[in-house]
Formats: structure tokens, sequence, C-alpha cells
DNA sequence: AATGAATGAGTATTCATTCAT
DNA sequence: GATGAATGAATACTCATTCAT
């Protein structure tokens, strides 16, 4: 009944500093949340189960309430560390280290990428505003959620107006928006899309030009007028 | 949106001279569709119950089965209405008559301006796709629903290139998904950005403001290299 | 919409001396008898549905009550047709013109000719049995159903006694559903005796060497002791 | 009808000294089998509802599904006990031990008593037949449901032979289920013999008349020509 | 005679959640 | 910490029947 990810999980916990709990506790909260990330990403919020993700996660239905109270701060936790494992992975960019639009070209290729590989993200997201960010609202640490990368995408179009290499007036908020936004919706439409237009947009080519056409599009779209 | 057993309804009433609303059948099959897209759009597909509908739009709940067989088939007939609609009065816009940079942005300030008024068609396709569009696939008129557009945007694109006012190398494809997709993800996640980034971004100002800067940011991110 | 049947119908009245009906009215009457007779025996009356007998009838589900009232009226009538044309049938046997045992062997294998051909009646009567007769009951033309053949059997047992080829003693009313029930069993039962001894009752070879043991086991049965 | 979970959840109790019925899936679920069993003997499959097993059984609904997963399975599990229960029955009947022709007696005999006491399994066959075993196919103990008794059937008539008291050729398989259809039908089709009749078939002397003249009718048919 | 629209009570099944141990 | 039993309200869907024309 046991299962093997207890190692690493138990690891975690350890490196984080914080007081040893019950292997069985770790892992089962874990094991939960993983279940759960996959279930509420790949069904929305009212298509996903208890029943099920107990099922998937092989433990006893009880203990979703046992650790999370209910489904929906369940789904609240999922959706919260989401944000915080995305925001974790942008932090690994250091782009107040590169050229300015070598910046925006590297933020831009990573939001991609993201999408390529996981669209749990995307998932949650479509779901959460099904409900009018319902749940969302509830959560205490939102506010830590999204400020910084829009902070370093002012420090870059800064940077980048003063070396002439990036046109002024640019807002970084709506900058911000507007990139994620090209990335995005591919992604996020892309079941839709497919049957509508009759191509099968998540093959690798058709992904791999997509992707050069979104960063063609933004670099010529930041650009100074006469360079 | 109505049908062609109108005219023989319509005609044989008049000429008994009877009132106008009997047993409609007409009717009764509108108030349900309306009904249900609204539904759909604001609580996705398993969100949406057949007893609400059946409640909201005054009508015995066995009725939605007469005329629709079943929920997925009514969902099925709301999304393909949504479709036909958007196609619609995406067609009134005669871009093949306007300058090509003026049709981009006029496309572009129609499709912002279509998600202000009105997010239904959104909510239906995130829905839709949290389910794979498993819907979608099953419909018979799909072919007919988004071609047009595309082609559109290909003869733009020919006309500004040959007039030195549009970059070479776009694809029309691509260009078509990038403008959906700037205007789509600010209004299809507006609800999660309002809360993370603690500012209310369905205020007219900001709209606006976000509206500016999508024409702005297109419009930059086609012009010819050095003009 | 009209259907083909109509001309046998209509002779078949005319045949016997009916008042000329629209020969629509006819139809439409024997084609719900036909498919109800096809679906009570195939599903029971629970089983059965009146959408069904409408759809598979060619007609408005509103003519059933036109004609029957009730779906209870209309199994009811189904009910009666087929002990109808059950006891009919028996009467063209001319029993009393043979000899007493080949009148017996003559009925045994009529009953069980008549099972391999069509189990409707059969299934009629397990349907009407586990509802305790509850509706055969309110029949008013019920009382003319069997006694004639049971009185028939009365008469050869006196013939055969008489003659010394049947063993005295044996009650007509007793011997007629032990005759009925040898047939009936094998094929009231012939699925689940099929699944149980995992045997494919139904396969003529099978059925051919159950008939020759009903026959052989009858005669035995009724033949004097000492002969 | 107990289980054999039975004696370590009551060790366990006693052992703990805590009162015997706590929350007792044991009792639960044989309290759903008991009244399930009588429910769709008496109406059938589509005629016997959950909600009313359910509040038979003074039983939450729900309950059904957690112990048998659907209707389907709990009718199921219901013919599965009956057949069990028929064959265990049967069993008793040492029927290798006694005379050959007192064992058909006893045979036949206790047939017919085991369907006066109780019509259930005529009724639950009569049900499985009407859907064409359906159900009964798909189980998995079906195999060892019924061949003992014709192979104990064959033991009988090769004694008997030898003895010269059972008339050779008689085939052990038809044999059972003629006796058994002899017994059965009577008792299957009771309702509808006695409108048709206008007799009370279930009435003490009628039924006594009717067991004489069964057990006569077989010993006469399985005697030798000559005795 | 015939039709399609409409109804309300019913079906099996699933849901998130709580209780007892 | 963990479990299996138990709950009541909700789900999509079907039923026999009646209404209006």
């Amino acid at each position: 009944m046991r299962k093997k990810e207890n190692h690493s999980v138990t690891a975690a916990d350890a490196a984080s500093g914080k007081p040893i709990r019950r292997r069985d506790s770790v892992a089962t909260r874990a094991r939960i949340m993983a279940v759960a990330t996959r279930e509420f990403a790949s069904k929305g919020y009212e298509g996903a189960g208890t029943d099920d993700i107990a099922d998937r996660a092989s433990i006893n239905k009880r203990m979703i309430y046992h650790y999370f109270a209910s489904k929906e701060r369940l789904y609240l936790a999922v959706l919260e560390n989401a944000y915080l494992k995305a925001r974790a992975s942008e932090a690994t960019l250091d782009l107040d280290q590169m050229e300015p639009l070598k910046a925006l070209q590297t933020f831009v290729e990573f939001t991609f990428d993201s999408f390529v590989q996981d669209r749990t993200f995307i998932n949650l997201l479509a779901t959460e505003n099904l409900q009018k960010a319902k749940v969302l609202k509830k959560s205490k640490s939102v506010s830590s959620f999204n400020s910084p990368i829009i902070q370093a995408m002012g420090r870059i179009l800064k940077r980048g107006e003063a070396q002439g290499v990036i046109r002024p007036g640019l807002d970084p908020l709506h900058l911000w928006i507007t990139l994620i936004g090209i990335c995005y919706f591919f992604f996020s439409n892309i079941y839709t899309l497919s049957v509508i237009l009759e191509t099968q947009f998540d093959k690798p080519d058709v992904v791999a030009t997509r992707r050069a056409h979104v960063v063609d599009f933004v670099m010529n779209a930041v650009r100074p007028h006469k360079a």
C-alpha cells in the first residue's frame, strides 16, 4: 500500500528544514495533490470526482477530507501549487542578466515551451475562469503570484529603450499579457482549432512552425520604427 | 436561427386567421437554445444542468429530449450555432474592400470588440477544449466554419506585401491565430488575471487601454523593417 | 405513409363478413397489434414501450390511445388474440377422428412444433404470470379460451381406455397440463438451460432429439401396464 | 444465505465485547439481497425498482451501488444465489443411496414440493428467459450450477436398467428436463391457468391431486414395457 | 382519422460529504 | 493516520398519457 515516491518527498521536506513528519502523511498528501492536479486539469472542476481521485491515488476517500477539508479546498491547493510552480520556474530565467531583446525572446520561448510540455496550468485556468475565479478569490497567497514578472518586464523595456533596441511606449503589463496570450491561445484552443481547421496542431512540425512565427512576430512588434 | 418550417406554419396560421402563438415548436426550440447557450457558456458542459435549462426556459424538461435527443446534442447545437453566428458576423466586414493595413486593424478591433460585448463564445470554446473537442468532433457542419477568414487574411497579406505596407513572410494561418489570440487571452482569463494582478480588468478604461495596446502591437508587428 | 399489408387485412375483413370500414383504420389497428405482440413478447409488459411500438408501427403514438385506450388494454388485446389464435389452430386438428394413441401423439407433436416456430405465446404467458394474471383477469372473453381441448382430451382417454390402448385412471385436465408442460418448459427456459448446460438447445438436431424424447415419454406413460 | 466473513466479524466483536450490530456490512448486504430477491421474483427485472428495494431493505439507495455496482449486477447476484441454493438443496437428497425408482420418485416429489413452497426461482427464470439470459451469460460461476444432477440421473438410469426396473433408452439429460418441466409448468403458469380454466390451482387439494398425477405419470413413463 | 407538442412523475445512477471505529 | 459504511440530494434521461389542432 505504501509507494516509492516517499524518498523524494521526504528529502524535499528535510531540505526545506521542516520538522520531520511521519512519512506516510507527507506521501499521502503528495499523492492526492498529484492525482487531483491531473484530474482537475483534464476534466475541470465539475468533471473531476472525489471518488476517482481517491481511487487513482490509492487512498481512502476520507483522506481527501482529512487533508484538504473539501473538494473546493483541494482544488484551491492544486491551483495555488500550479501558480507557485509556474512562477518558480520563471524565476530561474535570470532575464535581468540578458540583452533586452534576448530577454524578451527567451521569455517568449520559455512560455511557449512550457505549454508544449504540459497544458495542466492552461486547463486549470480555463476551469477557474469558467467559474469567474470564484475559488482563486479565496486564496490567501494570491498576491505573491504574479508581480515579479511584470516588474522584470518593466526593467527589460527600460533597458531596451535606453539602448535603442526596443521602441518606447510599451506598457509592461500589457506587453506581458500579449506575450503570454500569443503563446497561450494556440494551446488553450488546440483541440477546437484542430477540428475547425482540419489540421493536427499538436504535431511537432506544426508546433515548431508556430514557435518560429510567435518569436518573429513579437520581435518585429517591439523593434523601433527605424532600426 | 430560424428554421424552414416557419414558412408553412406561419402561412397556414395566417390563412386560418388564428392567433400567432399556439403550441409553437419553433419558439420552444428557440427558447431552449437561448437558455442553453447562456447556461453552457456560464457553467461549462458539466456544470449546466438540464433541469435548470428547462426551468429557465419555462418548458417541461422532457421537451429538451423531444427536440434535441440528449444534453450532448443540445450542447452541440449550441456550439454550432455559436460558430455560425461568429462567422456570419465576420462576413459583414468586407475586408477585401479596404486598404491592407486598415483591413488588419479593422479585423483586430472587430475581434476585440466582439469579446467585449459577449464572452459566450469564449466560454463555450473553453469548455469544449477542456473536453478535447470531444463533442465538436461529432459535428457534421464543422468544415464550413472557418476557412473563409484565413483565405481573406491571405489576400490582405498579398495586397499589403505588393504595396510594401506589410512585411513579407507572414503566414496567414498563424497570423490569424495570433491576432485572435492577442485579443482572446485577455478576455478568456480576465477573472484570474484580475485576481492575480489585483486589478479590475473589465473596467471600461482598462479595456480601452488594452484595445489601444493590441492594435498598436499588431500594427508594429506587420510593418516592413525599414518603412 | 401507408403500408402494403393493407390488402391482406382488408381481404380478411371482407372474408369475415364485417362491414367495410375505412381501410386505414383497420390497417393501423392491425399494424399496432402486430408490433405490440412482438414487443410485449420479446420484452415483457414493463420492458415494452409505447414509443417504440408507435415508431416501429410507423404510426403516431396518439393512435395507440385512439384504438386501445391504454397500454394495458393494448396488452390485453394482444394476449386475447394470442389465446384465440392458439385455440383456433388447435381446433384444426380433428383429434376425434383419430385413433386414441395417434390423437395423443398428434396433439403432443402439434404443441411441440407450435413452440418451435414461435415462442410469442410462451413469452406473453411468462410476462402475464409474473404479474399474477393481473391483466388477463380483466378479460371478458376469457372463459371461451380453453375448455374445448380439455373435453377433447377426455373423449380421447375414454375411447383409449375402452379399446384397451390407454391405461385407466388418467385425469384429462392434468394430462393436458402435463403434455403441454413437457413441451413448454424446454422452450420457455431454453435460454437459461443453454447457458447452464453449456449446450445450444435451439439447434435443429437437438430440437429433433427432444421431440422424439417427448413423444416417446408420453406414449410410454399412457400405455396400459401389461400390453 | 449467510456469508463466510461472518466468523471473523463475529469473533472480533465477541472478543472486543462490543454490541453485535454496528455498521454491519454483512447484514446490510444480506438485507439487500433478500429484498432484491423478493422484488425481482415478484416483478421481474424491469418491474423491480432500486428505490423500492432500498426502501424495503431500510437502507440508503446508494448502498446498492456500494455493494453491487449496478442493478444488473445485483440481479445477477440474486440469480446466482438462487441457483446455488437450488443445487445445494438438491445435493442433500442422496439419490445414489436409493433404489432407482425410489430415487426418481424422490427427485420428482422434491422438485414439485420445492415449487410449492417458493416460486421465487421460477419467477427469476421466467424473467431471465424473457431477456434471453442476457445477464446469466455474464456469470462466471455458471458452469458449476447444473452438471451434478444430470450425472446423478445417468447413474440412476444405469442402475435401473441393470435391475430391469427402468426401461432402456432414456437419455438422462432429456429425462431431467422432462421431470422438471412436468413439475414446473403447473407452477410457472398457475395464474393464467387458474383464470383460463376457472379453477384455483393453488388450493392444497388441487396441488395434492396434481402431485399424485405427476408421480404416477412419471413412474409409468419409465417402467419397462412388460413388467 | 391522425398528428406533434406538451406534461409530470418516474428511472437508474453519481455526487460530495460525514459517521463510527 | 486511516478505513469502509452510510447518507441525501442531484444527475441525465424515460415513462405512459393528454392537449390542441
